[in-house]
RNA sequence: CGGGGCGUAGCGCAGCCUGGCAGCGCGUCUGCUUUGGGAGCAGAAGGUCGCGAGUUCGAAUCUCGCCGCCCCGACCA
C-alpha cells in the first residue's frame, strides 16, 4: 500500500477524551474513530489489525475442532423470555421493538440463540459433542463505557459454545477451549494468565478468566510470576488426546493465580515465596464457562442416549473480546513513540521510507524494494513529507520493520533496516535488507 | 447508578469571573526557500461559540432547561 492512497489520518495532538496510552494512540494512529460513547468506527489501519486478530483466533477455533457458525445481531425477546433471561438481564441490554411491535433486543451474547439452533437439530447422543462458534458484533449497554474499545458498549467477540452428553465429556471441551485460548494469545504475542474466575450471571461453576498482566487493567490480580514464563507455543499439542491436552491445563492451573473475587491472602502467601509472588493490574482478554444444563433444559436441547433415555446437554460457552484485544495488545506493546506491533498482528509487515521524494535514485530503489517486498505486504510512505514526519508517523503506527532509502545511502546501494521493537538500525546492502525481510 | 468535570475552526486550547469586532497553536491550501528525526518566511481558507428559552440596547460570556462527552467509584468479553 502507499502511504499517498491510504487513508490513514494520523494526530500530532490527541483527542482530550482519550486517557489510557491504548486509546490515545489508536486515535493518533488513526485506527479508529469514536462515533458514541463506547461505539467506534475502524479505519483501515485498525481494521486490518483487527481482522488479523479475527483470523489467528479462528484459525485456533478450527484447530481444536470447533466449527464456525455465524448468528444474528438482532434476536428475538421471546427466545430470552424462555431461557428467563430477558428480565434478568437488565438496563444492559438494548432493547428494540420493531415495526409490528414485537420486542426486539440487540445481542449481548448467544447461548439461547445457538442452544436453539442444536435443540433444533440435533437429537442423538451420536451427535456429540459439537463446539460451534461464532465471531459477531455484540452490544452491552454498559453503565460507563471507557478507555476506548477495551471497553466499549459495541464489541466484536468470538464466543464458541459446546454440547456435550454429560460432565466428564464437557470437561474435555473445557480444557480444549483452555488449551486453545493459551495457543490464541501466545500467537498474538501476549502473556495471558488463566485464573480461577466466578461465573458470573451466565451461570455455572467452572470457569477461568484470561488476564494479560498490565497495570492499566481493570482487574486486581494476585499470582505467581511463573505463570508468564511458560512457553505455549513451543509445547506440542494434539487435541486428539484427551490426557495431553489434560497436562497442559493442569500444568497452567497449578501456580497460583487469581483475580481479587477469588483472592485468598493466606493461600496465596503459602504456595508462592515473597520473590515470586505479582500483585497488580490485568486485562480481561477471555473468560470460559461450563454451565451445564442451564440452558439445554429451558430451551429443550435434550438428546436420546445409549440406554434409550433423554438428557439436557451439558453446555460451556467460550469468549474472546477481538476488539478488546487490539487496545490490549497496544497496551502490553508500546513506546514513547508509538505502537509496537507484534509480528503477527501487524497491519503491514514493513514500512518503507523515502527521505527524498522526487530523486529519481530514491524513487527507483523504493519502489524496487516496494515491489519486492510484496509477501510482506508493505506500506510505503510516498508522501513528499519532510523525513522527520515519516520516521515519526512510521514509529506511532508501530510496523515491526522499517526500510529507510535516503540520498546519503543509496549511491552505494545501502539502505537502513530498523527494527521498530528494539529501536536497532544497521546500515546494509538494498539486497541483505531484503533477503532479511524475505 | 453516586461523585466530579468539559462542550468555542479538523485537532489541542484561550476568551467567560467583570456582557461590547470570535482569537492562538497545530493541521489544511498557495508561493518561495529548505530537505536523514514532527522546517522557515509570506499569504489564504475554515465558526449556527452543543441545543432551546430567558435577561439585556447588546450574550461565547449572566439565568433556567435539555442534549452530548470525559474522569473517579460500584458492575462486565
Amino acid at each position: 500500500m502507499r502511504r499517498t492512497h491510504l487513508f490513514l489520518p494520523t494526530l500530532k495532538d490527541v483527542p482530550s477524551e482519550a486517557q489510557i496510552i491504548s486509546h490515545r494512540l489508536m486515535l493518533r494512529a488513526g485506527m479508529v474513530q469514536q462515533a458514541s460513547a463506547g461505539i467506534y468506527s475502524w479505519l483501515p489501519l485498525g481494521l486490518r489489525v483487527l481482522k488479523k486478530i479475527e483470523r489467528i483466533v479462528r484459525e485456533e477455533q478450527d484447530r481444536a475442532g470447533a466449527q464456525e457458525v455465524l448468528m444474528p445481531t438482532v434476536q428475538s425477546a421471546d427466545l430470552w423470555r424462555r431461557s428467563g433471561r430477558y428480565d434478568d438481564y437488565g438496563p444492559e441490554m438494548l432493547r428494540i421493538r420493531d415495526r409490528h411491535e414485537r420486542d426486539m433486543l440487540y445481542g449481548p451474547t448467544n447461548e439461547e440463540q445457538i442452544t436453539e439452533i442444536f435443540a433444533t437439530h440435533v437429537r442423538s447422543y451420536r451427535d456429540l459433542p459439537k463446539m460451534l462458534y461464532h465471531i459477531q458484533w455484540k452490544f452491552r449497554d454498559e453503565v460507563r463505557p471507557r478507555f476506548g474499545v477495551m471497553r466499549g458498549r459495541e464489541f466484536l467477540m468470538k464466543d464458541n459454545y459446546s454440547f456435550d452428553l454429560d460432565f466428564e465429556s464437557a470437561c474435555l471441551s473445557y480444557n480444549r477451549m483452555f488449551v486453545s485460548y493459551l495457543r490464541t494469545f501466545a500467537r498474538l504475542g501476549l502473556k495471558a494468565v488463566p485464573m480461577e474466575a466466578e461465573s458470573g450471571p451466565i451461570g455455572g461453576n467452572l470457569s477461568h478468566e484470561f488476564l494479560i498482566l498490565a497495570d492499566t487493567g481493570e482487574s486486581s490480580v494476585y499470582c505467581d510470576r511463573d505463570c508468564v514464563e511458560f512457553d505455549m507455543l513451543a509445547r506440542e499439542v494434539n487435541y486428539e488426546n484427551p490426557k495431553m491436552v489434560q497436562a497442559v491445563v493442569e500444568d497452567f492451573t497449578r501456580p497460583y493465580a487469581r483475580t481479587d473475587e477469588k483472592h485468598d491472602a493466606a493461600a496465596f502467601e503459602a504456595a508462592v515465596p515473597p520473590e515470586r509472588r505479582y500483585v497488580g493490574r490485568g486485562i480481561e482478554v477471555g473468560h470460559i464457562f461450563y454451565f451445564g444444563a442451564k440452558y439445554s433444559e429451558p430451551l429443550g436441547a435434550r438428546v436420546t442416549t445409549a440406554g434409550g433415555g433423554e438428557v439436557a446437554v451439558h453446555m460451556g460457552s467460550y469468549g474472546v473480546g477481538i476488539s478488546r484485544l487490539v487496545g490490549a495488545i497496544i497496551e502490553a506493546s508500546h513506546d514513547e513513540q508509538g505502537i509496537v506491533w507484534p509480528e503477527s498482528v501487524t497491519p503491514y509487515g514493513a514500512g518503507i521510507i523515502n527521505l527524498r521524494q522526487g530523486d529519481s535514485r530514491c524513487d527507483g530503489a523504493c519502489e524496487d524494494i516496494y515491489a519486492k517486498l510484496f509477501h510482506r505486504e508493505p506500506l510505503y510512505d510516498d508522501r513528499p513529507e519532510r523525513a522527520g514526519v515519516k520516521f515519526a508517523d512510521m514509529d506511532l503506527i508501530g510496523l515491526p520493520w522499517q526500510v529507510v532509502v535516503g540520498p546519503r545511502g543509496i549511491d552505494r546501494g545501502r539502505v537502513e533496516l530498523k527494527c521498530r521493537a528494539t529501536g536497532a538500525r544497521e546500515e546494509i546492502s538494498l539486497e541483505s535488507a531484503l533477503a532479511r525481510l524475505a
